[in-house]
DNA sequence: TATTTGACGATTT
DNA sequence: CAAATCGCCAAAT
């Protein structure tokens, strides 16, 4: 695509999330071509231009836990969106060798 | 303008 | 196996 941004990139691959399913942000990372700029993934989804379309509440970090700054309403929105869309949250924590996104 | 932090992760020692 | 360091991109100070 002609948009190169890496931001751009990882808002394309949150899209494609399936419901049910989460990523973690070095899945992200890795896929948009920067295996190690996790934290990059996390600074694209602070700005989230467009909190609709990029489903930032399917993204966790690797341990499976929700961020702490989530933008949304809290993590308590997004553990029960993830809780709507069939995924098992504890304490705002997803069971990664359950919902992780391997397909990616 | 330069430095540090920030939704993180992997690699190396 | 555990701890420390490097890497990543952008924004905030």
């Amino acid at each position: 695509m002609d948009d190169n941004s890496f931001f751009k990139s990882v808002y394309a691959a949150v899209r494609m999330i399936p419901s049910g399913m989460v990523a973690t942000y070095g899945d992200i990372a890795a896929k948009v071509g920067r295996p190690r700029a996790a934290q990059a993934v996390g600074w694209a989804l602070h700005v989230n231009p467009e909190p609709v379309v990029t489903p930032c509440h399917r993204v966790v970090n690797r341990f499976g836990k929700l961020a702490k700054n989530f933008g949304f309403g809290g993590m308590e929105e997004q553990q029960r969106l993830l809780e709507l869309e069939g995924v098992e949250v504890i304490d705002g924590t997803v069971d990664l060798k359950k919902y992780r996104c391997k397909k990616l």
